[in-house]
This record gives structure tokens, C-alpha cells and sequence, in this order.
DNA sequence: TTGAAAGCGCTAACAC
DNA sequence: GTGTTAGCGCTTTCAA
């Protein structure tokens, strides 16, 4: 069953030219604060504008002027709080700048992100905002293609395609690990979810282990739980990786929705934290600094992400790699 | 600092057109897959596409068709994850009906939302989602006069523009209410946020107490914080209120976040759940089921209304009021 | 089954 | 300071 809306028969900017009794050029500068006219000008074409209700037409100014507004946005997932983060980043100055943000949600899969990619390159946008470095080589190819500007977040292990900005997995992997060994943790275990689709989550595991490695203390057990992360799968995955290696005395998680799980299940189970067995997330919500204990994580600048990077596409700016950093929450639970 | 991307000589239809030898209404037809021609000359065209690297112009293909395949989102907030979540709903469908989403936030401040609807509208969208009901009277006008489908969601105490999907709030309050008196609460409390900006909160909190007064037993106090809804703003707030009011027996909260944050003010402070103090939230968020006690709530159909009201959008079906409804999770809080 | 041509609504020279 | 005009890259009649 379909609706007939009234089509609406738009007003144009011909019009606004006619009821004003100026040209339509004039009318485009006025509307866009470009060129010179005179103010008694401005004055008959903005009232002719408001008279008439005329809301000007982007696509047709895009289709005439050749460079376009639109910043697309491929990103893994919308559950995920780190994504909306970036987005947020990245919406506060789009917005300020008259950009418009459009978006599609890759599920974590390459072949899906560049079925996404072609069909949002389509409407030529300014730049395109993509999750981490690993991108088909299909997709990397039509990035390099389009003209338009790419920016590669949350990730700097490897090579990015023009602007890259955030911080480094392996070495948050690798922080980590450090810590807990420098707290003198020496039977560590991991808790984690699907490494194959976050391949950030990968890095980060690969840094952390190696380090354990080669201090010679390796990882002891590892539960990778399949689907994406979340405070249930960190809570189960604990409940599984105890019952195998009931003496472990640190485990690292994934992220922090893992690791509040796992901080959970310790918290039910009267596991003492971090005496009996010390936890370790990575992110930085803001929820594990309200839990009792506060949660040890490495906090990551997620909304400065999107933020830097909508920045560098507004201005334009020469190609680059803008590493963030990350930062080391000691918390309690550690 | 600019930087000049070398402007990529964009592969037109035109071009493919004689590349492949044929007219350009054919690539178009062929493109398309609209209209008739013959197999060979869809090979002939095809392998033209594929070696020019040719990508379909969208600006130009919606200003010459009249309809795009743009849908609008007005989201109050990103940090709140109930509008991601109607976003991860709405994105799955339009995603697969071909349409692309474009989103600015409102920061839940009616004047924004109508400068970004405006800039919205000049994409000439097929559609505008927004939250809720309450707009600004110009914003109502504007999306009447757009002559484009207006979907409003996660409210529906009120009069839509044309569709609405989701739930009644001031009913969910009421139920919530209801739930605590039949478990004998009677010395109830609120801890919330913003309520001026976050109208559906409002709509809740203004069921809830007149359902506690009908029955004879009133609020017996509220802190309401400035600010967004968050964890810690919920284990401040009950953190206050109970310094005044130390001898309530229940509290109700704005929604999960700022629950969670009185749950875990509580258990720092060693107070029993329920039998000191029952605590009750809104939203269903998945991270209170993993408590050590499951929180007592009301879970709402975010992802779903997000992708009913895309179904409506896309089958472009008459103006109509869908109800979700909502569920009362008891869970072990109350 | 196919091609020619007329726009879609705007911007950007370029004249005046 | 302002109007005229030629496109932008496509879709869509309408003939052929």
C-alpha cells in the first residue's frame, strides 16, 4: 500500500528571482553571501525568500558548482558506543561548517564496507571517514580514485590512505600488558570477542601477548567468545575462562564493555577484585569510572578522533598521520 | 594549510556512452536496469563501466529524476545510545532498499533542530526522521511544506506530522509507577536529568508522579540534575537525595544510565537491593541484565522503531500511528 | 531496441 | 552592482 504525498510543487530559485524582480543571479549571490549586491538588493530578495518559503536546492548548487558538502561515513557498528563517539566528534564540526554528514554501517565486514563505500561515493562527497586502516584493496582503489579526501580513524598500525588520525592498537596492546606486569601479574588471561572482524581488537591482542611473550610470561588461557563484544559476552567469557584456569591472577579484556562483565560476574561470584584476580579493560567509558571500584583501562580519545579528522577535511589540509595517543587509567581493579 | 587534490577527471555517463559506441539514455537504461536492450549491447556497456571505472553521479541522477533516495536524521544525541540504536534500525532497511542516510544532532535543543532540518531539507530528501513530537512551530511548518515524509519516533503522546512510531512515555511512567505501589512502595523518590530539553523523560517523570499522587502517595522527593543523563550523574544524584531524604524505600530513575549509577552508589555504600532501597530504571539497556542483580525496567523497541518507521518510509505507506508498545522487565532491583 | 534532445535547479563566468 | 547564458551529469520523453 503506497501513500500519493502531494508533490509539492517546490519553489525555485527562478522564482524568487521573478517575485523579487532581480535575476537569478543575484539571487544565488545574496542566498550565498558571495559576490556584491547592493543592500536594498538583499533586502527584496531575502523578503521574496521568506514570502515564498523557498528552502534552496543542494543538489542542484552541488550538480552546478562541482565540489559537494557531504562527508560520508563508513562505520563498523552502532552498538559499539566507540563509533557514535567518533561520529560526534566529527558531527560538531561538520555541522559548524556547513558540511552534511551521511552514513552507513559496514557491520564490521570488508566486503559489505565496499559495497558501501562505491554506493555513498555516488553522491561525490567531500571526503569519505573510514574505521582503521584494513580496507579491501578494492576499496582502497576506489578511495584513491574518487578524488574526494579519506580519513582513516582509531587506528595507526599501517598505511593509511591520505589523513589518518588516532592512536596506535598495538601499542594500547602492549601498555597493557606492561602495566599488569610491572604490577607483578604473572598468571594473565585473556578474555575477548570476534578478532577476525575487529581487527583493532586483533592488534591490540597481538601487542599484549608478544610483550607477556617476551618478558617471559606468556598469556595462559584465552576465551574468545564468536559475535560481537558486550558487558554479557565479558560476563560469560570470564565464567568460562575461570572454570578452566581457576588460577589466573589478572585478566585482560577486549574493551571495557567486556571487561564491566567480567567485573560483574567477579562482583556475583564474591571474587575479590583485584586481590583475587585483577581485571584490565581497554576504552575508557565513562561507566567504569562510576563502578565501586574504578575500572583500570586505557582510556582513548574516540570523539577527539572524529573531531580532528572533520577538521583536517574542512581546512583541506595536506595529507597526514595524527597519532592522539592513548591514556593509562590506573584505576582500582588492577 | 590547504592541499590540493589533484582533481580526478571524473568519468561521465557521456563518456561510457561512447566508449561503448551506444547513446547515453542507454547506459542510463542499462545502469538502471529499467526499460529494454538487447544482451550484447549490455555486455558492450558494462565492459565500458568497468574499464573506465565509471561510478554513477547521484547528485545528478536525483536532480533529473525529481525523487532522491536521502532519508534525514534529527538526532537529539549520540551519546545517548537509544539513538543510535533507532539509527542501527532505520540504516539496516534503508540500507537494503538503496537509500542513504544523512544525520545531524540536535543536541535535544528545539531551535537547533530547526536550523538542521532546514539544512537537511535542502537535500531534498525522500524523508526526515525525527525524535519525538515537540517541535518548534517553523520546524512543523517547514517539514509540512517540504512535501517529504516526516517520521517521528519514541513518542506518541501527541498530534504527528505523518507517521509516528513507538511508544507512549507518559505510559511508561504510569506503568513504572503502578509496578512500585503493587510492591508496596510507598516512600518513592526520583533521581533524573534534564528534563526541559529531554521532553520524553518529562512525559515519563509527569506520568509517574501523577499516578503516585492518584493513589494517594506522592512523590516524597526528586533531585534533578543538570546536564545528560549518565551513569555518574545517576550515583550523584541518589547520592543527594538520599542525604535529604534517607528513609525512601524505592527511586525512580530517568533511564538505565543514570539506574545503573544509583545501583552502584549503592553497592559502594553497602545498601541492600530491595529491601533498603528498590531501584528502577527505563530503556531495557543490555548491560542491566548483567548486573548481579538484573534491573528492574522497562525495555524499549529502539532498533525497532527506527527500522519500522524505515519500512513505512520506504513503502512509502499512508500517514499512520504505529504503537510498539514497551515491556516491564521486574528484574531483581525492585 | 535505441538515440536525440530537452530539461532538473543551480552556479559561474562574462558582459554590461 | 546586476543580468544573461552556458553548462554541471544525469533521466526522460518522444521518435525512429
Amino acid at each position: 500500500m503506497t501513500f500519493d504525498s502531494k508533490q509539492q510543487a517546490t519553489v525555485t530559485l527562478a522564482e524568487v528571482a521573478q517575485a523579487a524582480g532581480v535575476g537569478e543571479s543575484t539571487v544565488s549571490r545574496v542566498l550565498r553571501n558571495h559576490g556584491s549586491f547592493s543592500r536594498k538588493t538583499r533586502d527584496r530578495v531575502m523578503a521574496a525568500v521568506e514570502q515564498l518559503g523557498y528552502v534552496p536546492n543542494r543538489i542542484a548548487g552541488t550538480l552546478a558548482s562541482a565540489g559537494s558538502r557531504l562527508v560520508a561515513f563508513a562505520i563498523p557498528s552502532l552498538s559499539n558506543i566507540v563509533f557514535p563517539d567518533v561520529l560526534r566528534g566529527a558531527s560538531g564540526v561538520l555541522e559548524a561548517n556547513q558540511h552534511q554528514a551521511v552514513f552507513a554501517v559496514t557491520d564490521y565486514d570488508p566486503g559489505r564496507e565496499e559495497a558501501l563505500v562505491a554506493a555513498m561515493l555516488a553522491w561525490r562527497p567531500a571526503a569519505v571517514m573510514l574505521a582503521g586502516l584494513e580496507h579491501t584493496e578494492g576499496t582502497r582503489k576506489m578511495l584513491r580514485a574518487s578524488g574526494c579526501r579519506i580519513a582513516e580513524v582509531l587506528d595507526l598500525d599501517g598505511t593509511p590512505v591520505d589523513l589518518a588520525v588516532g592512536f596506535s592498537n598495538s601499542a594500547a596492546g602492549r601498555a597493557s600488558a606492561e602495566f599488569l606486569l610491572k604490577r607483578g601479574y604473572r598468571r594473565i588471561g585473556y578474555v575477548g570477542h570476534d578478532l577476525e572482524r575487529d581487527t583493532r581488537a586483533g592488534k591490540r591482542f597481538s601487542g599484549f601477548t608478544e610483550t607477556l611473550q617476551a618478558a617471559g610470561c606468556a598469556l595462559v588461557d584465552r576465551q574468545i567468545n564468536a559475535g560481537p563484544s558486550s558487558a554479557e559476552s565479558g560476563r560469560l567469557g570470564l565464567e568460562h575462562l575461570l572454570a578452566r584456569s581457576p588460577d589466573l591472577d589478572a585478566v585482560y579484556f577486549s574493551n571495557d564493555d567486556m571487561a564491566i562483565g567480567g567485573y560483574f560476574h567477579c562482583l556475583a561470584r564474591g571474587i575479590s577484585i583485584p586481590s583475587q584476580l585483577a581485571i584490565f579493560g581497554y576504552n575508557g567509558l565513562d561507566i567504569g569510572r562510576v563502578t565501586p571500584q574504578p575500572l583500570s583501562t586505557i582510556r582513548t580519545p574516540r570523539v577527539m578522533s572524529g573531531q580532528v579528522a572533520a577538521e583536517l577535511i574542512v581546512a583541506n589540509a595536506p595529507p597526514q598521520v595524527v597519532d592522539l595517543g592513548f591514556e593509562l587509567v590506573e584505576g582500582a581493579t588492577v
